[in-house]
RNA sequence: GCGCUCGUAGCUCAGCUGGAUAGAGCAGGGGACUUCUAAUCCUCAGGCCGCAGGUUCGAAUCCUGCCGAGCGCGCCA
């Protein structure tokens, strides 16, 4: 890796001028071309400890730099106030290329998380009806995540937690038995059509002599059974779904208020039990046990964080939408309390989906019945279109969903920008076939042809696809890798422009082909991390205009 | 009232652990197909980076205040 050699060849130079290096050395990619390959502004951060000018500092290591023979270096600047700038010579993307078809599949992972064993949670909603459709940003989110880890070494388990007992449930019930028994509705029920499809369904199926609890378990197997329909379209598995019933059937959560009762952290007021959270950070304590003898959604789903840990994980996740902010911090100084770890679980907060229909916010309730779930939006678009338009925006920002730009113009979704560029990949591939083309080995190739300043482009953006994948991982940022899909892709679209690879002199097409496959790898790679598919081709559109 | 998040082109958003002239897509203007799929490419236009201070060599980025938006402040889940 030539960013690594520099940084070590910068610390080297640091040193020999007797000064003493800061921690991380920042390397960066300069937007500008002609500010190199790579800038350091070292020099800047440097001429207060070194008592003269950054132009000065800059003089002095680009010396002690000039000395150490660097490879791949053609060239070092000083510019600006101070920047010293590296100029590095084709060869080292030629040198890339040899690389990347090396690792293949493995180019952009890494092997930093090793020995990690994660935990990851995500989407959990409630089995009290279908997901809607922004339930969607959670499971292509999550799972871009997990691939993330993943790809930085760490073992990760994709997680569904399932609250299937408690007030919600008693809710959905109560709304179910009475669209059966053709009763009243009750007040503050769910009154989304699904409830009626429901009841009428089961009634189809077991008659019309059920008991609410019957009822209610049926309709609660035929909730989860689409829930995980839903999110096996969108093309995700969870490792584990993950049932609250068990927590109580085991007596976890009796176990969980035992243990803390034990470590001194709870105390009785007002016929309720308290969990003394405020003293770890949280803003007030928190009830664990009610007045009623029944325990709190916090004291349960500190049952269930215990569980995890029994589980042998090294680190646990959960992605939340940020309507649940408000829980982290009581969430945390439980768990803090229960197994003295300070910093679990990592809370990843995503702003909600607005969704736009008709130029208008469409308020998504299952109480109010006007309900857009995910399966409506399945049914207009392919998985991949609903998965790209997630992951595209950062998760603090609220995301805007609007379902007639998704729906009825999809054609400008830059997933098809993103996955043209891999069928014209393959598209080329197959044409050389075809025509005779046999592709020689690498080491018969002339890779140093490519010349183009469209190739020079497309490989210093592919050199640069294991820092942003790394990136994207620490920050559980998967946007950073939907961006980077699209701009290499850009950079492909303009160099298949202007560079053929058919017809052109023998030993050019050869390196070309290679230079196809490489562009292959690191678009595959970046779709896989976002779980979009990666196709040999793109069916025409009919009626383009 | 307190807390969290956000405010960047007409629209949707990148850039935010400080760096050089603030980017992309869409929408708008003008061009490019006898070629490996034009779902493409090239080009033009478009900006007090919410407002005001502060920190420093340097601020869209960090700090403070204000304005505006969303969300949260239960013995609900």
């Amino acid at each position: 890796m030539i960013r690594e050699d520099l940084r070590t060849a910068i610390a080297t130079a640091i040193g020999a001028l007797g000064l003493v290096a800061p921690d991380e050395i920042s390397l960066e990619v300069p937007k500008a071309r002609q500010h190199g390959d790579y800038s350091a502004n070292v020099a800047l951060q440097l001429a207060k400890q070194a008592g003269s000018p950054p132009r000065d500092v800059a003089a002095k290591l680009l010396d002690a730099l000039s000395g150490l023979g660097l490879r791949h270096v053609e060239r070092i600047d000083i510019a600006g106030p101070g920047f010293i700038n590296f100029v590095l010579s084709p060869s080292w993307l030629h040198d890339l290329a040899a690389e990347v078809l090396d690792a293949g599949d493995t180019y952009g992972t890494n092997a930093r998380m090793t020995g990690q064993h994660i935990n990851l949670e995500f989407v959990s909603a409630n089995p009290t009806g279908p997901l809607h459709a922004g339930g969607g940003r959670w499971i292509a989110t999550g799972d871009a995540i997990a691939n993330l880890l993943s790809s930085q070494g760490a073992q990760v388990h994709r997680e569904y937690y399932l609250n299937d007992v408690g007030n919600q449930l008693i809710i959905l019930a109560a709304s179910l038995s009475a669209r059966y028994n053709s009763r009243p509705f009750p007040e503050d029920g769910y009154v989304g059509a699904y409830i009626t499809d429901i009841a009428d369904d089961i009634r189809a199926r077991h008659g019309d002599a059920l008991s609410d609890e019957q009822l209610c378990e049926l309709a609660l197997t035929s909730i989860i059974e689409g829930i995980k329909q839903d999110v096996g379209r969108v093309g995700v598995r969870f490792d584990t779904w993950f049932s609250e019933r068990t927590l109580h059937e085991r007596g976890d959560v009796e176990g969980v208020l035992k243990r803390l009762r034990l470590s001194g952290h709870t105390y009785l007021k007002d016929e309720a039990e308290w969990l003394a959270t405020e003293a770890l950070g949280d803003t007030r304590d928190r009830v664990l046990v009610k007045a009623d003898g029944t325990t709190t959604y916090l004291c349960n789903d500190l049952a269930y964080h215990r569980d995890k840990f029994d589980r042998g994980y090294t680190h646990l996740i959960n992605i939340w939408g940020s309507d649940h902010h408000g829980q982290v911090k009581s969430l945390r100084a439980g768990v803090e309390a229960l197994t003295g770890k300070p910093d679990e679980p990592e809370i990843i907060l995503g702003q909600l989906v607005k969704l736009m229909r008709g130029g208008e916010e469409v308020k998504i309730s299952k109480r109010a019945g006007n309900m857009i779930t995910l399966a409506d939006i399945l049914d207009e678009v392919d998985a991949d279109v609903a998965r790209m338009t997630f992951l595209l925006q950062g998760l603090d920002t609220k995301q805007t969903f609007d379902l007639d730009l998704v729906t009825s113009q999809s054609m400008e979704n830059p997933v098809y920008y993103v996955q043209m560029a891999h069928a014209r990949i393959a598209s080329i591939a197959r044409k050389a076939v075809e025509l005779g083309e046999v592709q020689l080995p690498l080491s018969d190739v002339d890779l140093g042809l490519l010349t183009h300043h469209r190739e020079i482009e497309v490989l210093r953006k592919l050199s640069l696809f294991p820092d942003v994948v790394a990136d994207a991982a620490d920050q559980r940022a998967p946007h950073k890798v939907a961006h980077w899909a699209h701009e290499f892709s850009g950079l492909f679209h303009g160099w298949y422009h202007d560079c053929r690879v058919i017809g052109v002199e023998a030993p050019l097409v050869q390196a070309r082909l290679w230079f196809t496959e490489i562009c292959r790898i690191g678009l595959s790679n970046a779709l896989g991390i976002l779980g979009v598919n990666a196709p040999e081709s793109m069916a025409r559109i009919e009626d383009s205009q």
